[in-house]
DNA sequence: TATGAATGAGCATTCATTCAT
DNA sequence: GATGAATGAATGCTCATTCAT
């Protein structure tokens, strides 16, 4: 019984990878059957371990909301608030261009985040956002959404097949350089 | 035989726009019949203008990018090298900004880009950047791809229903607060 | 155009009896692959002509209940209420008889009645019954959802495979035996 | 052993009980897992104790067909011949009317009858019918398969769901009443 | 022996594409 | 030319059955 259980929780994260790579691959549209294929388990066995292929999409999802969540917190740890901020959206990015599965689903459905977890996800960035700007670092009119669009920024850079898999590394530190509280000038928004 | 073809033409947009309308409200998964339903016309005509579904996402794709090389060559008219620039990425972010069917292609399917295209993408935006750039005002790092990618952060920020349309003009704000010259500073990729 | 409606409706009657073939042959489980197979189509064209298996059915089982309710008006119009009651049965026999489909259905799936079409059938047969009663000739606690039974038994014995395909006439027979006004007699319902 | 034994029957009659409330509520359709649980034990084990899910099937009928028997058996004993037959046609009634499962069996598979028990049947019901025949009490004209039909008949009042559970005596009422060597009379077969 | 994870054939349904009219 | 009926491959999902533990 133990050891099913264990073998299960084994296909379990096989199926999750299967899943990942299928996407990356082909895209959410990737056939359930072709994820199966890839974890080396028959159809079923995806369906009894998630309900629905939606299900095993948003456990991927979650799965990187909740790397997101810790990489934040972890940040959080350092002190100069400013380091701080720029270590999250590293992690961040990181995390992002390391599952190219993740952009395929954020790009292709509702994200399947549960209020929770955005709560969460609000309160560490939030106070790492804020304690940023009290410390007169990151520029004032930066809010939370914003934090969201650079991430699919990063996302997007990583899925173009064609651009090499550090660009995304180029994109975030312009991105930081126009978030430095001195960059901020009226540019001209037509 | 002339009124034939301006017949055609009409046809032809009207299934464009069409297609358009379809993909915002449903992606690129989009039934054809879908497209056809909206044009007013039967499934077979869409047949008749496009050969493939493909080939109709590839001509959306294509009239984005003619649009993206008018407003560069525009844009190549401003005397002021870096207006110019900033100019040019403004235009193109009001393109994507209105034209959500874009973003789902572009994150769907493999751009369609042709050589010729690209080539002239290439040549004026090229153009665009080594002016700015000889003027001192653009960041001496960035590439052309570079562009590509904050477009596609646009894209995305766009497509994320919950924003406000607006959301992407921050985004391009600070992209562009990024990009001056005066901003660049070894950031700390990890 | 005309021709293809033509066609269509050939097609649409062609599935109708595919249909009832099938599911006299494997039940409502029948697969609609078979379905399209007996008709001579493709499976995509069963369900250009019904949204869903399940519609398919319900066309079939309404198909029967007009049937039912053109015997029952036809039968009205006999003078005699006995004979006119028992006429409505008989022909209800035969129609039942003749569509092995409909005890299927009727078994397997809840019907598909509409609140119009239950209220047709009751009125009409609320009136055979009413006529045949107040002549006298019927017994008189018989009330309308003692013909639906009648009509199952019908269907039942029909479908029993080895018994020949005239026993339900002994069956409706009895019934109409036992329907008297003179037959009734207070039996020992433990 | 011996405990074995009796464990194992516990465990059959729990299954064929669990199948048979299944079968009720979902019909023969209901997943093997279904029962299973129902039953308290893993699918696995429904498998030990039956081959097939068939089997299982044709257990549940088998009992059913014990019970007519035994039944008819029982009214053997009655002395009055017309008493006997009716007794024995009420019984099955009722027990039909508590076992809705046999019904959806009984309309939507083959039944299992073995030629044994279909002579035992045979035999038993045969000599009420004689009987009641030679007493002038039943139509001459009843013979054994008429039996069947009259219960299918019950079955099928008793199925449909939105009539009473009580439906099926007036259904075997008026059959009864029809039985009779008085009600014979020539109806009109069409 | 009992369990339940794994299997995969089978089913309903969708949709790009073709072609007779 | 335009139409839309027909096609059938492909997809998500279920469920009887097997078998390692």
């Amino acid at each position: 019984m133990a050891t099913r259980r264990v073998d299960a929780r084994r296909n379990e994260q096989a199926l999750l990878d299967a899943a990942a790579a299928a996407f990356v691959a082909a895209g959410v549209e990737a056939p359930v059957r072709d994820i199966a294929a890839r974890a080396g388990v028959g159809v079923g066995t995806v369906y009894r371990h998630f309900p629905t292929k939606e299900a095993l999409v948003n456990a991927l999802a979650l799965d990187l909301f909740h790397g997101l969540i810790k990489a934040a917190r972890d940040a959080l740890e350092i002190e100069d608030p400013w380091a701080a901020f720029t270590h999250a959206l590293w992690e961040g990015g990181h995390l992002l261009a390391s599952d190219r599965a993740f952009t395929e689903i954020a790009s292709q459905t509702e994200m399947p985040i549960t209020p929770e977890l955005a709560a969460e996800l609000n309160h560490v960035f939030g106070r790492l956002i804020a304690r940023a700007q009290e410390a007169g670092a990151l520029r004032s009119d930066l809010v939370l959404d914003d934090i969201a669009m650079f991430m699919c920024g990063i996302g997007a850079a990583t899925a173009k097949p064609h651009c090499c898999p550090e660009a995304w590394k180029r994109h975030l530190e312009i991105v930081i350089d126009g978030l430095r509280a001195t960059s901020a000038s009226g540019s001209l928004p037509t």
